[in-house]
DNA sequence: TGTTAAATTAAACAAACGTTTAATTTAAAC
DNA sequence: GTTTAAATTAAACGTTTGTTTAATTTAACA
């Protein structure tokens, strides 16, 4: 599907306030309005709200899997290249965290159960990588036998995202200001917590 | 606040609505329907439906702290009470798990600021807990010094909710039904897997 | 310059939204 | 049994929702 960029556009605009206000707590002329053109063009672009989403999704969910074969491929330690696929997957995170949280929150409701094959396929693809990578870090024997290779993604994925969630809260904590350096703090407070706590899962005896 | 049975019933229904299909993605409609009463009751009872949100999380978030405090001040090891702790948490999220998905989507929107006061004082509190937990170990020699104590919470919080957001794909990966056990997984895979994750962090030299 | 298709617009559509009203039923108190 | 307040109802309120229509403007090409 090619996009002009009008709808480019529109698409960017239809990111941020569904990140920040929910997929129906987004009217089609709140975006509209944001984006400066009249609400019919919504429709004539991508013919319906529901597939804009699908538009939206289609058009960000790029391949994440070529990215993390190329950094495991390289020929260092096991430890290092865990260390280089933490910093990759959080960066990916990062940089597509308002589309994360958009299937985040439609992705389990019910009535939005189309438009997410692509998504889960890709989920899939990306397990099967860590799993192997995991393996033969195992038979290599530096990694550590009992361990749920299924939960290492979700302590990711889930640790950045109760944090970017509850922002404010932990800007509290830490004794920062609202506008605190988002992208400082993951650089360098989140990903070397992430790295040391997934390093210290795979390596910890009994 | 008192709350007749009616009303808890209408909660109960709400809170199942809500965090099925979102606070915007229910209507009262939906809520009075399901709950079998007149729409009007809802505005009759709590005023307004966000003022019926507002009742739903006081009714639910009761103190987490007291049971936190009473597994803490135990006589066992550092590392036995961190992992009573670990069961504890999960325990919490567990079967408060769609109030946390509600205020996990609404604490962020902008437009729903308010009615989450008494939410933020109890997670600060919360912290104030762990931290002091964690210092006394780390004085006793047991637990590291290098650790980043604010993010322990959102590991936890933040693996359960990946995963229970995501819960038809890993099904799939572990060769689950659709309809497998949730308590079971939680309580075999899920927890184990997080007792190990901050244990292995709060002891990984370096 | 005239033709044609795409882009854009204001207006209207029916449906759904949260809330209020005013009338009626229920149930408790005297 | 009468009184009184609470509970419940159907209907209507004015907005807002997503989408469509039909008319107009723009821009590209012959």
């Amino acid at each position: 599907m090619k996009l002009n960029d009008k709808q480019i556009q529109i698409l960017k605009v239809a990111e941020k306030l569904f990140s920040e206000n929910g997929f129906d707590g987004t009217s089609v002329r709140n975006i509209a309005k944001a984006a400066d053109i009249n609400v019919a063009m919504i429709s004539y672009y991508f013919g319906s709200k529901e597939k804009l989403l699908g538009a939206l999704l289609l058009h960000r969910t790029s391949d994440f899997r070529l990215l993390a074969e190329s950094v495991l491929a390289k020929n260092t330690s096991h430890l290092d290249r865990l260390d280089a696929l933490v910093i990759l997957v959080i960066k990916r995170i990062h940089s597509n965290r308002r589309i994360y949280k958009i299937i985040y929150s439609e992705f389990s409701n019910p009535s939005r159960n189309s438009d997410f094959e692509n998504y889960k396929k890709q989920k899939l693809k990306n397990y099967k990588i860590i799993e192997d990578f995991v393996r033969s870090g195992q038979e290599a024997g530096v990694f550590t036998k009992n361990v749920e290779i299924s939960l290492i993604y979700p302590t990711i994925f889930g640790t950045y995202f109760h944090f970017y969630y509850n922002k404010p809260f932990y800007a509290a904590i830490h004794n920062l200001s609202e506008d605190f350096s988002l992208d400082e703090f993951v650089h360098k407070v989140l990903t070397p917590h992430l790295q040391k706590t997934i390093k210290a899962l795979l390596t910890y005896e009994i």
